[in-house]
DNA sequence: AACGTCCCGTAC
DNA sequence: GACGTACGGGACGTTA
């Protein structure tokens, strides 16, 4: 029977998760079918996808089993089905049949038996059996030619899921089960042992029967678990025969009888019809039969039941009590959900909440109003109190886009506990950084095929732009509710592809646990001290009204000076000086390296120009911007960092940019002098010396310069006496100073124009420099050349740490556009890998400064930078700590080095 | 008035 | 056209 794949579906376990996943509906004639609806759109899709060769569903008949003689407790006290779900037990069966798929059910046993059974038939004659389920007591059926399908999300439950959710392998779920009991079903297990707890047992001791004498012969050290595990050893024997499933029950039907069946295309039709599910019907294009017995149009569809299919909304409003149980009881069914706030402000740091949405199938979402002006709405403290068990339970997964934006707000709402958490901003993120945006819109239509309402729309913009909280509940249902819906469906999509794209690791290791790091700098933020930023702006005013008199009387007229078209018409029309050139909109260029130029052979005005120039960036940009970012209350700035922009991996930094604050010039300095420790407090700064030139020794592998950082040597200065030909010892600044640009210039995968421009020399001495840099360390050229043909041939290139950096201008027939993109794939490992590396270190610093005891925390990222404050007199030791886990966070072929400072401020820390 | 683009400059 | 990655301020031209 190879080639044979036969697909079990789980009758009775789809219905009970069906019913609580999804949300109410009923027929025509007020008999509800939200399971049956869900069952016939699950096996909709089975047939769709050509999943099998055989086909059946299976389920439970009866309620009394072999299992009840061997202890009567088993499901004894299990509650009566809810009236809405009893008339659809006979509908799914139906259902089945209209389907022309196989229904199997065997009195005195379950249907999880009987799954069982046809598993290890198919076994023996070796094919593969694919299981339609989610239920637990199915997992131990897992191996060789057997897994699992979650029916309603859609995907596989090998293993790796299992290991995951009970840290046990599916052989060990017999005896895990036997351990942790299971209260609706009420197998007793033992006492005070939970899948945890039964893990960490089998882990240690192997087998149940192992782990009883252990406990039965002292082996095991005395503990309430012990005392636990001797009293309840023969219950824990008595589970073990109940969760474990018989695999030897007689096969209602022969394997053979399975074989997928066309259906009958007008059974299949009337049946549909008669439950008013004309979206399958549609879907299996069976809109143009006729009906056989009765010639009327098929009643519309229940709203829910488009929702559920494919359609986008419409959605609920959750504004009674009953409603936010029912979806409290869904998101605990389907173990999931996805979660999307709706705030006031667009700055998650100072909003506040004004709605919730949730989804937790495709389709089946809604929204609690919270802080609308008008219209019905649950109180706050209800929704919290109800929500709060959700969110903070470890065994629901909570999904966002962008979740540190909603846990800032939730956080701000009383919730601030929800893991763990998935996103599919950084999902993406991980999987396509660079190939494009990570916004909800842009990957709905992407993914999707779908343009969801946009805020713009919901809210207007400009002057006309209204608070969230006045929008009419309506809208802002169909808005939010839509979002929640479509973070879900991209997490289906996106999710499973992050294995194919060897992506896992870097999403949940990296990314992943990055996000509560990067919330924490954010709420903590950084003190600066305000009459310093004033004082300093006031100043700058004072200078630049001084140096604009002078322009004036020298050019002879008024103008305005921040104008650089006004300013380049003066210099190079009116005055005529000499060396101009164009922007390429056609405009005369007055940037610093012209201004200089001029400078160079005389002329005393753009002197002027640039003091003036340099005194406006630091006043209008720093000085006068930061102050406006003060936040009253704790009198320090909180930037936002933006993990999904950059396309090489690294972060960004917005609301206010804390990420190019000055520090080379002397009065640029003083902009960083206004950062400060807060009182008692000291900063602690540490940054990798060359991270980038070090990750291109190691991924090029380039003996010469892996030397060199090995000997710790003065690596400009090593370049230089390697390309110039002098020595190391007594060598001037300016040749060392070329050479630090030739080495800045093969990171960015240097052009001789480039270069030339950079160290104002002729084209053609440049490229003598690039030649001999070249021939001195040869494997550079091989590192360009392999680099540009694997971003050809992939269309991205990767870090060290499997970061893939897509560069889509690699085919590009302009030549310049490409020649972009292929210095941006010479660029992109190395400035990604070292993104790679403090984010390592980033993640790993919390449980070590938990661990040290250190009042310690971090509240900057600068690329190759953290920045702390800590405890004055703890400073050392605490500078000491950090330096070691950036130093350790990766292990290369040279070794990092960090360099961490302290001080009062941002600048003395350097 | 609001938005988008350009030019420019700051950081790593 | 112009060696990599970002963010943002002010001017200016276009829209509403």
């Amino acid at each position: 029977m190879s080639g044979t794949r036969l697909v079990l579906v789980d009758g009775s376990g789809f219905i009970f998760r069906a019913f609580h996943a999804l949300p109410p509906m009923t027929r025509e004639d007020g008999t509800p079918v939200n399971a049956v609806f869900g069952f016939c759109n699950m096996l909709t899709r089975l047939l769709k996808e050509h999943t099998g060769t055989h086909l059946a569903v299976i389920f439970d008949a009866g309620r009394t089993t072999f299992r009840n003689a061997i202890d009567p407790r088993y499901k004894a006290q299990r509650p009566e089905p809810p009236e809405e779900l009893i008339p659809q037990f006979a509908l799914v069966r139906d259902a089945t049949r209209a389907f022309s798929v196989p229904a199997i059910e065997l009195d005195g046993f379950e249907a999880d038996d009987l799954i069982a059974s046809y598993a290890a038939a198919m076994q023996a004659a070796g094919g593969e059996v694919v299981i339609v389920s989610s239920d637990k007591d199915l997992m131990q059926l897992l191996g060789a030619g057997v897994s699992m399908l979650d029916p309603i999300k859609s995907i596989p439950i090998g293993p790796d899921e299992v290991m995951a959710k009970f840290g046990v392998t599916p052989a060990q779920m017999i005896d895990a089960q036997a351990l942790m009991g299971d209260s609706v079903d009420n197998v007793p297990g033992v006492a005070g042992i939970g899948p945890k707890g039964a893990a960490q047992l089998i882990g240690e001791y192997g087998t149940l029967e192992a782990i009883l004498a252990a406990a039965a012969s002292g082996a095991m050290k005395p503990s309430k678990r012990r005392d636990a595990l001797v009293a309840h050893a023969e219950d824990a024997r008595i589970s073990r025969q109940l969760v474990a499933l018989r695999t030897d029950v007689p096969l209602p039907l022969p394997i053979e009888d399975l074989v997928l069946a066309a259906h009958d295309d007008a059974a299949l039709h009337d049946f549909l019809d008669a439950q008013g599910f004309k979206s399958i019907k549609a879907r299996l294009g069976l809109d143009g039969l006729a009906r056989r017995h009765d010639e009327r149009a098929a009643p519309a569809a229940p709203v829910a039941a488009r929702g559920v299919e494919a359609g986008f909304g419409p959605y609920e409003t959750i504004d009674t009590p009953a409603a936010l149980a029912r979806w409290v009881a869904a998101i605990r069914a389907a173990g999931l959900v996805a979660i999307d706030t709706e705030t006031t402000d667009l700055n998650a740091r100072r909003t506040r909440l004004v709605g919730i949405s949730l989804a937790t199938a495709p389709g089946v979402a809604a929204y609690i109003p919270l802080g609308h002006e008008l219209g019905e709405q649950l109180p706050r403290g209800a929704v919290v109190e109800a929500l709060a068990p959700v969110l903070g339970d470890r065994a629901i997964l909570k999904i966002f886009h962008n979740a540190k934006f909603d846990l800032h707000v939730l956080a701000g709402a009383g919730l601030a506990d929800a893991a763990p958490i998935d996103d599919t901003m950084l999902i993406s993120y991980a999987l396509e950084a660079g190939a494009h945006g990570h916004g909800m819109d842009e990957l709905s239509a992407l993914h999707l095929d779908h343009k969801p309402i946009a805020y713009d729309e919901v809210t207007g913009t400009g002057r006309n732009r209204i608070s969230f909280s006045a929008v009419p509940i309506e809208r802002a249902t169909a808005y939010a509710a839509e979002d929640a819906d479509v973070t879900l469906r991209l997490w289906q999509m996106l999710r499973p592809r992050l294995r194919e794209a060897k992506a896992l690791a870097l999403y949940e290791m990296l990314e992943r646990r990055l996000v509560p790091v990067l919330l924490d700098m954010e709420r903590a933020g950084i003190m600066v001290d305000r009459d310093d930023l004033v004082a300093m702006s006031a100043e700058f005013a004072r200078r630049m009204d001084e140096i604009q008199r002078d322009i004036e009387q020298m050019v002879g007229h008024a103008f305005n000076l921040g104008s650089p078209k006004q300013l380049g018409e003066i210099l190079f029309d009116e005055m005529k000086l000499p060396g101009g050139k164009r922007t390429k909109t056609g405009a005369w260029g007055t940037d610093a390296a012209v201004l200089d130029e001029l400078a160079e052979v005389g002329h005393e005005l753009p002197v002027r120009i640039l003091e003036w120039r340099q005194l406006q960036k630091l006043k209008s940009t720093y000085a006068d911007a930061l102050v406006t970012e003060i936040d009253i209350e704790d009198r320090r700035v909180h930037t936002n960092f933006a993990q999904a922009i950059a396309a090489t991996g690294r972060l960004s930094s917005n609301d206010p940019n804390l990420q190019n604050i000055p520090i080379r010039t002397r009065e640029g300095a003083r902009i960083r002098r206004a950062f400060i420790a807060a009182p008692g407090h000291a900063l602690i700064s540490a940054d990798y010396s060359q991270i980038e030139l070090r990750l291109l020794a190691h991924v090029a592998d380039i003996p010469a310069l892996k030397a060199s950082f090995i000997n710790g040597e003065d690596i400009h200065a090593r370049t230089a006496s390697e390309v110039f030909g002098v020595p190391m010892e007594g060598m001037d600044a300016a040749t060392r100073r070329r050479a630090k640009a030739i080495n800045f210039g093969i990171i960015y995968g240097i052009s001789a124009f480039g270069l030339a421009r950079q160290l104002g020399i002729e084209n053609g001495e440049a490229k003598r420099y690039i030649d001999a840099y070249f021939a001195r360390y040869p494997e550079i050229r091989r590192y360009m050349n392999e680099t540009r043909e694997f971003a050809r041939t992939h269309g991205y290139v990767a870090t060290p740490f499997g970061r893939r950096c897509y560069v889509p201008g690699i085919a590009d027939k302009n030549p310049a556009r490409r020649s972009y993109a292929e210095r941006q794939a010479i660029n992109a490992p190395l400035q990604g890998g070292a993104a790679d590396i403090i984010k390592r270190a980033m993640v790993r610093l919390p449980a070590a400064i938990a661990a040290s005891g250190l009042t310690l925390r971090l509240l900057l990222q600068v690329h190759d930078e953290l920045l702390f404050e800590a405890a004055t007199d703890q400073a050392e030791p605490a500078a000491a700590l950090v330096r070691g886990i950036m130093q350790e966070a990766a292990v290369l072929s040279v070794p990092l080095l960090v360099e961490a400072g302290i001080g009062g401020n941002w600048s003395d820390a350097h």
